[in-house]
DNA sequence: AATTGACAGTTACGTTTGTAACCATATCTA
DNA sequence: TAGATATGGTTACAAACGTAACTGTCAATT
């Protein structure tokens, strides 16, 4: 037994934190190439896109929460997408401050395009980690999403 | 069966990049708080720090390896330790390229002060997940890691 | 021994990020 | 109805990031 041992029984490769963070960094990655290098897309401009594509019309607030992003983040994708009139706002009627975000017609269509980048992408997934593991990966990211519910914020 | 259904079955909350980013970011940032409040660290400087407080002395290019960090994140992070004297840098002697790095007796003690913050977090995540969940995903990840390694580049 | 290529690590540069301050509008309270 | 407070969204700024180019050293080829 030398000094490491004394020291800690700490892992690092055991590290729950560390172990998802970089296999989402893989998994992440991978897909993130293809909607890069095909549409010039950043990550939160995907995000947007997707939930805006498959929820219908939101507020920059609600795509936030839907997917995690910061609102600056948000921000500077609705911008980009819109640019790309791919995205529209409109006012809220009865708030001033709000606004209504909307797939336009070409956005639509590049959503759907993605769509099925995306579906590839998921079937390719289940070949590398195989059935049982995306089923244990899949059941624990559901522990994951009930506990970020229960830890409201 | 409105325009939304028919114009694609592909749910964003079944996506597996997305959901093990958003889980990822969730549990990590949590983590993330505790070393930066208290430390100040970045990530990268905390990942280098417990790559060598658990396996002692390291090359630069091995804790890369190690954390899979790219090698400006850890030439930065280790410069950042260094100047903290957390760490110290020793030449091998065969290959004058090579640094040895190795956590000074102030980085050691930093380094157990920190992993018994991440043992208290493993411990509430177990609370947190549930020890099934805690389960699946973890073999869910194994089975990520599984495919990297197969993946190998 | 000179040339070529590979590798460890650093640095310069442009991009992306988060924090905090901000603007405008809405709501609550007195 | 005035003042305070909260909220949706944007922006300024500094920190962190990845890419690519760089330095210095080693190994292989000639």
């Amino acid at each position: 037994m030398d000094a490491d041992d004394v020291m800690s029984d700490f892992d690092l490769e055991q590290f729950l934190p560390f172990r998802l963070n970089r296999a989402a960094e893989f998994i992440a990655l991978r897909f993130a190439a293809a909607y890069k290098a095909e549409y010039g897309l950043t990550r939160p401009e995907w995000r947007t896109l997707a939930a805006l594509g498959s929820s219908g019309r939101m507020t920059a607030t609600e795509v936030g929460v839907h997917s995690t992003m910061h609102k600056t983040k948000v921000s500077r994708a609705v911008f980009a997408l819109e640019e790309r009139r791919w995205l529209k706002r409109t006012q809220h009627e009865d708030d001033r401050r709000v606004e209504h975000l909307e797939l336009t017609a070409a956005g639509t269509k590049a959503y759907q395009e993605l769509t099925r980048l995306a579906r590839a992408y998921s079937a390719e997934l289940e070949k590398l980690l195989g059935r049982d593991g995306l089923q244990a990966l899949s059941s624990g990211l559901t522990a994951v999403e009930n506990a970020m519910a229960q830890t409201r914020r």
